[in-house]
DNA sequence: AACACCCCCTGTCGGC
DNA sequence: TGCCGACAGGGGGTGT
């Protein structure tokens, strides 16, 4: 499911139950996910407690006490609940795809921590919380949409020479770190930039960034912020931790909206789709030059 | 290097 | 109703 917001959300939700907390057992229901579970998994993690849950680009740092760092990615279907008595926190009933609950993590509170993920396209890590970044997954993440060096130079240096289409260049976490197909389909719309754009087009011969790129880090910006607000957004039913729907999917400007109306105001658009790097954009062709 | 494509896996939805 | 292909919020590997 989840990009940025619904990560952070995500993170939002657990924290209450997980910081501060000892896991005293886990429950490992299958040797892998989309990777192999680290070795001596469950062992490593039972009678450690958590200090904090953080998120890097899109992925849950959960720091525990012996200096590891419990690392979880949720790839496209991957979700948690809370089970049991967690003073502060929401619950929700088991549903019945218990079958994809994958990892049940026990709490000395007495509460459960559950991963559930139909597809497996997510993982875990336990890496050395002193070595996080050099680690492969985190050596290569740009920055952090919110970060001040999200700027127009920072992505006109980024996108100079770049024949790929910008669209490809905001989905890369090399260069910016927790946007996916939806907010990026979102802020090029707001922006007021096509998805096929190339990365060189929107950078002066002088290295500087054109004004359709100047305007792509507020716009990135908004589009998180607002979806922040409304708690993510919900496809094909996930729940948030506590068991609650986002509701951005409800403001989608353009994301799953072929053949609507272009929202901009006074734009006599049409909302198409298009297939780029095998995932779709939509994108209106009318207000997005 | 940079870019396009394929794969991992399961569920859902629209068309026939 | 059932079957079948297309597609889904991610990311990593491979080949050109």
């Amino acid at each position: 499911m989840p990009e940025l917001p619904e990560v952070e959300t995500v993170r939002r939700g657990l924290a209450p139950a997980l910081e501060g907390a000892t896991i005293v057992r886990v429950e490992v229901r299958r040797k892998d996910l989309r990777l192999p579970f680290p070795h001596d998994f469950a062992r490593r993690l039972t009678g450690r407690r958590i200090t904090a849950l953080g998120r890097r680009a899109k992925y849950l740092v959960a720091m525990l006490e012996n200096n590891e760092a419990l690392v979880m990615h949720l790839g496209m279907s991957g979700s948690f609940r809370i089970d049991g008595t967690i003073p502060g926190a929401f619950h929700r009933a088991r549903d019945k795809n218990a079958a994809h609950d994958h990892v049940v993590l026990h709490l000395d509170h007495g509460g459960r921590v559950v991963y559930n993920d139909p597809r497996r396209f997510g993982f875990m890590l336990l890496l050395n919380a002193a070595t996080l970044d050099a680690d492969r997954h985190f050596r290569n993440l740009g920055v952090e949409p919110f970060d001040a060096a999200l700027d127009a130079n920072y992505l006109a240096r980024a996108f100079a020479g770049r024949k790929a289409p910008v669209k490809a260049l905001l989905l890369d976490q090399r260069l910016i770190a927790g946007l996916g197909n939806i907010y990026v389909c979102e802020a090029l719309h707001r922006a007021g930039v096509s998805p096929k754009r190339t990365g060189a087009m929107l950078v002066r011969a002088d290295g500087g960034a054109t004004a359709a790129l100047a305007r792509l880090p507020a716009a990135i910006r908004a589009v998180l912020e607002a979806a922040l607000a409304a708690g993510g957004s919900s496809l094909r039913d996930h729940r948030q931790a506590d068991g609650s729907l986002g509701y951005f999917q409800h403001s989608f400007r353009v994301y799953d909206r072929e053949g609507a109306a272009c929202p901009t105001r006074a734009c006599a658009g049409t909302i198409e789709r298009i297939v780029q790097s095998g995932r779709s954009s939509f994108y209106c062709p009318r207000c997005q030059k």
